[in-house]
RNA sequence: GCUGCUGUAGCUCAGUCGGUAGAGCGCGUCCUUGGUAAGGACGAGGUCGUGGGUUCAAGUCCCACCAGCAGCUCCA
């Protein structure tokens, strides 16, 4: 006889095997309609479940997930994945299913099937889906023991699943089902009592992706969807999915010609444009001025080292892939290059290796050491040796190499640090083909960088000041709804580099500074630097979408790698720490995100134009002269529209320009010395004196001030990573 | 990188069955000289992503490459 505590602290006892949807009943028979599902101790699961199956507890803290709660949401989502897996299945011969978990904002199933779905085929299976739901059949788990759940999904010819219970489920010693209907799928669970409880759902694409996210494995069809307890939701959720759309800074980058990423230029390489580059000088000129009031040291440094350089930060090895190849001085370099990766992989027969020993002895080359009947580390040597005596270049993949040359370049005493060597420094990535997008995700990008060495005992409030420079340069544009991810190592990985203890030591000092700083922070494991732990800032713009934007990075494993020193007070070296930290990221990427969340409607600080004048006639032109003088004087940036149109149309182009503020100049202002002042927001201020508008226009700019940001009433748009449902 | 879709004027796009290219916006010139979101007329502008192929004939059909988009995978 379990009791069961409702979360207002009420004890009460129900018969064996009563579920949340019995307990819910006790309270409202309307509850019981709209309970979903059942939360114990953040234990979600099925509201039809016996509560004493699903906890040992006496009481048992019970909390009835309804259509309300945000993690009723995903199991809603989840059984609509099911509903709408079994609607594919009626309507197409032998689908294999895959997996179908819930995302940020909906679901997907993964299906093995011959024939291609296109979004032709929606409103098919939607009507399937529909019909499904009429039915609102319900949802029924079992269990089997593991050699009977073998036989189901071998019967029921599911060859993915029956492979993902031998090698991904191996040590389940039993498996759940859900049945609905027909329709049988493996499934961890939970799930909606009965279909019926879904109200709103909309397919939303279809796409390719691999078995278990692998593109060696089969590839499968993909179909997105969302579902929502009530349409109103549905229609708020599409209406935000349009206006993210709108704002896309692909488009408007374009429109209004802030950058361009010219086919003859290269993939993913950006062109700044005037106006795009105005914005970025703004953003540059401000932080300069804040990193030299907290004692930061400019630095500049080349765009291209030698590959050693890399190879000893390990970023080279580590991250060859993703690099353009390397520049060698002698035309063998690349043969060599090759050479060397065909001998790690060990796959070079004797065939291959006589010609390339042809080939490099055509272009004179001889390799002291290198004896076809050697061992291939001998053979590697060689190479390697050969290698060294040559000019061999890497386009500079990251700045920090670079900066910890310039510690290196004269003895630092413990008096002079903390060293903060900041450069806004441009580096290039070989970014997979298919990752590039526009600003946000490019080839050659310009970060706002800058390390720090200190002393261990330095590092809590260098750590702590960084995270300070990043909330305020955040601020200054307006954003102020973020978290911290802090990113740590997965324990058990060989990705990372460096002795355990000093990354743990990186960790907790992490930790423990954010814990402090009353800053919202989560853990991730998995997600830390190669070389060390990081804390990024995940920031949401105006809708709710988050963007990993600065970061501040906690290194004690490069100052190994180069041996950095300094000489303490006690006249012996000691070893520095290192912080790697960028506020805004990217240019490229931070410019990109801002334009989405103005919507390209840049605050009139960082408005390429900011004031556009506005002659009612043609007669205008010397006056409306005389008054831009006035403002470029007090630095704002200018135009003219000296077209003979008449001012609706001028007001109106300026309007679609997203200028700040249009001034209106007619006879009437010429006669009382002043303007008529247009808002881009307010519209018409009507008359000013030129003084008054400037002072205006002037507090606005100087003190940065943001307007016209108006934060969406919805949720926001999740992440679109995957949460769960799944085994 | 993989899978699918797309590529025509500066921009957004139309172009039927293979028969040598069209609109709107923008731009230029002229007319208009006006008080807060589109005044009018005329005009310039395209080797249809690149290279091959099929054909009497290719923007259109086929192949390869380049680039973009969506998703997957990746992100120091």
């Amino acid at each position: 006889m379990p009791n069961v505590q409702l979360p207002d602290g009420a004890v009460k006892e129900y018969p064996a095997g009563a579920t949340a949807i019995d307990v819910a009943r006790d309270i409202s028979e309307r509850l019981a309609q709209s309970t979903v599902a059942v939360d114990i101790n953040g234990f979600i699961a099925d509201a039809t479940r016996p509560l004493d199956e699903l906890s040992d507890a006496d009481p048992i803290p019970v909390k009835l997930l309804t259509n309300r709660d945000s993690e009723a949401l995903g199991v809603l989502r989840h059984s609509c994945a099911h509903v709408m897996a079994r609607a594919v299945m009626r309507l197409y011969e032998g689908v294999g299913l895959a997996f179908g978990p819930t995302t940020g904002n909906g679901f997907y199933y993964d299906f093995d099937l011959e024939q291609p779905i296109s979004e032709e085929d929606f409103p098919r299976i939607e009507a399937e889906m529909q019909a499904i739901i009429k039915d609102a059949e319900p949802f029924e788990r079992f269990v089997l023991p593991r050699d009977e759940a073998v036989q189901l999904v071998s019967d029921l010819d599911q060859e993915l699943k029956t492979e993902h219970i031998a090698n991904g489920l191996a040590d389940h010693p039993t498996l759940s089902f859900y049945r609905q209907g027909e329709f049988v799928d493996l499934c961890r669970g939970p799930h909606i009592p009965d279909a019926g409880r879904i109200k709103a759902f909309k397919l939303i694409s279809v796409a390719g992706s691999y078995w278990k996210g692998d593109a060696k494995n089969k590839q499968l069809q993909r179909l997105y969807g969302t579902a929502f307890f009530d349409k109103k939701d549905l229609k708020r959720y599409l209406e935000q999915v349009e206006e993210a759309k709108r704002r896309d800074h692909r488009v408007l980058g374009k429109q209004h010609h802030l950058f361009s990423i010219a086919n003859e230029v290269g993939q993913g390489l950006c062109l700044w444009l005037p106006k795009g580059a105005t914005v970025r000088v703004l953003l540059e000129d401000f932080i300069k001025k804040e990193l030299l009031r907290r004692g930061y040291d400019p630095v500049y440094s080349p765009h291209i080292g030698r590959a050693e350089l890399y190879e000893t930060s390990g970023h080279f090895p580590y991250y060859r892939d993703s690099q353009f190849p390397p520049l060698f001085g002698h035309p063998a370099g690349q043969l060599v290059d090759y050479w060397k990766q065909r001998l790690d992989a060990d796959d070079l027969n004797e065939d291959t290796e006589r010609d390339f020993l042809a080939a490099a002895a055509d272009m004179g080359v001889e390799f002291e050491g290198y004896s076809a009947a050697g061992s291939r580390e001998e053979k590697l040597a060689a190479l390697r040796k050969w290698e060294r005596q040559q000019e061999r270049y890497l386009l500079k993949p990251m700045n920090c190499p670079h900066h910890v040359e310039i510690y290196q370049s004269q003895p630092r005493s413990y008096r002079e640090l903390p060293v903060r060597l900041a450069e806004f420094g441009t580096v290039y990535r070989h970014e997979q083909s298919g990752e590039l997008n526009g600003m946000l995700r490019v080839r050659g990008l310009t970060q706002d960088d800058a390390h720090l060495f200190c002393t261990s005992e330095q590092v809590e409030q260098e750590f702590s000041d960084t995270l300070d420079l990043v909330k305020f340069v955040l601020q200054s544009v307006g954003l102020d709804d973020y978290r911290i991810q802090l990113s740590l190592r997965e324990p058990d990985s060989d990705k990372y580099v460096g002795d355990p203890g000093l990354w743990d030591r990186a960790e907790g000092t992490l930790r423990n500074v954010l814990s402090g700083s009353g800053l919202e922070f989560n853990e991730c494991e998995g997600e830390a630097a190669f070389y060390g732990p990081k804390a990024d800032f995940m920031v949401r713009d105006c809708l709710g979408r988050e963007w990993q934007l600065g970061t501040v990075q906690l290194d004690y494993n490069l100052p190994e790698r180069f041996n950095l020193e300094y000489v303490g007070a006690d006249n012996a070296p000691h070893r520095p720490v290192m912080i790697h930290r960028a506020p805004f990221g990217s240019m490229e990427r931070f410019v990109g995100m801002l334009i989405e969340h103005f919507a390209a409607a840049f605050p009139l600080w960082l408005a390429p134009e900011q004031v556009r004048l506005l002659g009612l006639n043609d007669d205008m032109l010397s006056y409306a002269q005389e008054i831009e003088s006035k403002f470029k004087q007090a630095g704002f940036r200018t135009s003219i529209d000296t077209r003979s149109a008449n001012i609706k149309k001028k007001i109106r182009d300026a309007q679609l320009d997203l200028i700040p503020y249009m001034l209106v100049v007619g006879p009437k202002d010429r006669d009382q010395g002043g303007v008529s002042v247009r808002d881009r927001i307010e519209g018409d201020l009507g008359f000013m004196t030129t003084e008054a508008a400037l002072k205006k226009l002037t507090e606005e700019r100087d003190h940065r001030t943001i307007r016209q940001v108006v934060k969406s009433n919805f949720e926001g748009l999740g992440s679109d990573t995957e949460e769960g449902h799944e085994y």
